[in-house]
DNA sequence: TTAAAATATAACTATTTACTTATATGTTAA
DNA sequence: TTAACATATAAGTAAATAGTTATATTTTAA
């Protein structure tokens, strides 16, 4: 199959951003499942600040996309990218985060009462 | 298909590599043809020395493979590695250096002699 | 309307990185 | 065996990067 080219400078650009160990967790906790910040928070021993600054990167670089909700502010990958090919891509030789996933999911850090 | 998975911070790590313009420009062009130092030179405007430090990291990550012909060594990409899969899988969606190659095949500097 | 929660931004710092120039090493040919 | 060539290594430097703490912004709920 014929793949989505993209401009070898903006591919390099792309390829930089994932290079990082935090920011490719993200994207590929991102493919399973939307998350808020406070989720992701839970995945890293890491303060919000550096969260959220990985997070306007990737957004800057179109590869995520945000929408509030709430008091929350929602992250997904932005499957209307032209770079959403190269990431699946890439994500198909990446390990699931199903055990990150878990771990949010056991924290639940949106859950607003216990009722 | 099924795909090579890679231990996320090893996939980290050479797409780090590969986030530098320099070298992915050097991985695509390693896709079309193997070269020698020299050659691939020829197509960057930039020291050796630098040239020789980019080929030893994409070396020392197992990406590419060193051959000696005499005077010359040969770089090539390493089809042998568990990153060959997901290297390929990135080159689908970058453009053909062809223009490179071009330009070194105009300036061959391993031409020895005239005759 | 004020306090608390979620997130972003600013300012700073230590580390990493991609170059440079200078020099060393290995190979060929005179 | 020496000069020229191809490549690698060493040492230094400026810029980029990923984190930190402190603070600002936005939203909700009391």
């Amino acid at each position: 199959m014929l793949k989505s080219k993209v401009d070898l400078e903006r591919a390099a650009n792309v390829l930089k951003l994932l290079g990082d160990k935090t920011r490719l967790t993200i994207i590929a906790i991102l493919k399973q499942r939307e998350c808020c910040v406070c989720e992701i928070l839970e995945v890293f021993d890491m303060s919000q600040p550096s969260i959220s600054q990985h997070l306007r990167k990737l957004k800057d670089a179109g590869m995520v996309k945000e929408e509030r909700r709430g008091q929350w502010i929602y992250y997904s990958l932005n499957q209307q990218s032209e770079l959403y090919g190269i990431i699946e891509d890439i994500l198909e030789h990446v390990p699931e985060q199903t055990d990150k996933i878990k771990l949010i999911e056991k924290a639940n850090p949106t859950l607003q009462c216990g009722c």
